[in-house]
DNA sequence: CTAATCAGGACTGGGTTTGTCCGGTTATCA
DNA sequence: TGATAACCGGACAAACCCAGTCCTGATTAG
């Protein structure tokens, strides 16, 4: 199944919202306007800063902002912030858990290629390819007034 | 870090050792072979088998066989025999548990044009390009001798 | 100086995955 | 025909990992 953490399906949303508006947005607003808790959304940002997806300004009045626009920002990129390196099984390289039985391992190393192809289709696609296409105008950054918890009316 | 499941792992090597030899082959002795646990073994065969990867005889010789040469075996395919459908984020379609903030979602559905691009590059793989390429030499199916299994003879 | 906001780490509860085991069925061989 | 070897299918407990929360400190505007 692939899973990739919820924690990065909440950064591509955070990210999208943060592509509204040039001003800085802070996390506990940008919490409010897409419906997740405040510490969550503060966790993947301090995630994102550290990555420099995004920039950060401290103090009263600060908040996050894009470091670049959604078009230059692929996929591949927000996965590595939030999960680390991209690579598929245990079996890696640098991995800090050697394959136990690494010795009896046929296939080891032969993973390289698959991260290879996977690494480089989710560099041809960016936020920009996820924002905006077929999704409901209802969905569309609604530009949220009021809001505890969702009213954006369903699709 | 896109974890795949260590059964996956697992599952491709047990695939390479199929292809040795055209008898069928017992799950204890294929876990003899690959230093894996016999049970966790019989596992992983049973999912290829239900998937169609690996055909099965049973009663007394009976064992397990390569449906396919690895040249036709796509590794995308042994992903979705072992994890189930390949498919980045629990936010899609068919999931189970439907995002609890779909209604907010601005990306909802977005991640499939990312699935897509995945699906493909695991199908351009097959296991045979990941049976032999350039392993250290130490790795090559090394003949080991001690370490009371294995016998991996055959590259 | 005070308030607001980010920074960074530690902690815990829940969920998923692993790895194992058991009884049952099927087929070969003596 | 009986015994044995092997697969089949599901259920189970333990271990692991992650999500989410909280707390304390650092920084900046007013």
């Amino acid at each position: 199944m692939l899973r990739l953490s919820k924690l990065t399906d909440y950064a591509v949303v955070v990210l999208v919202r943060l592509d509204a508006g040039t001003e800085v947005q802070t996390s506990p607003g940008i919490a409010a306007a897409i419906g997740i808790p405040e510490p969550t959304v503060a966790k993947v940002l301090k995630s994102l800063s550290a990555s420099g997806l995004v920039t950060s300004q401290r103090g009263a009045r600060g908040g996050y902002r894009l470091a670049r626009v959604l078009e230059d920002i692929p996929v591949g990129e927000v996965i590595t912030a939030m999960d680390g390196p991209i690579a598929l099984a245990a079996c890696v390289e640098g991995s800090a858990s050697e394959c136990e039985s690494r010795g009896l391992c046929p296939v080891r190393g032969r993973w390289d290629p698959v991260n290879d192809a996977i690494q480089r289709a989710l560099s041809a696609i960016t936020l920009a390819d996820m924002r905006a296409t077929a999704i409901p105008a209802a969905f569309r950054v609604p530009t949220i007034s009021h809001l505890g918890s969702a009213d954006v009316s369903r699709a």
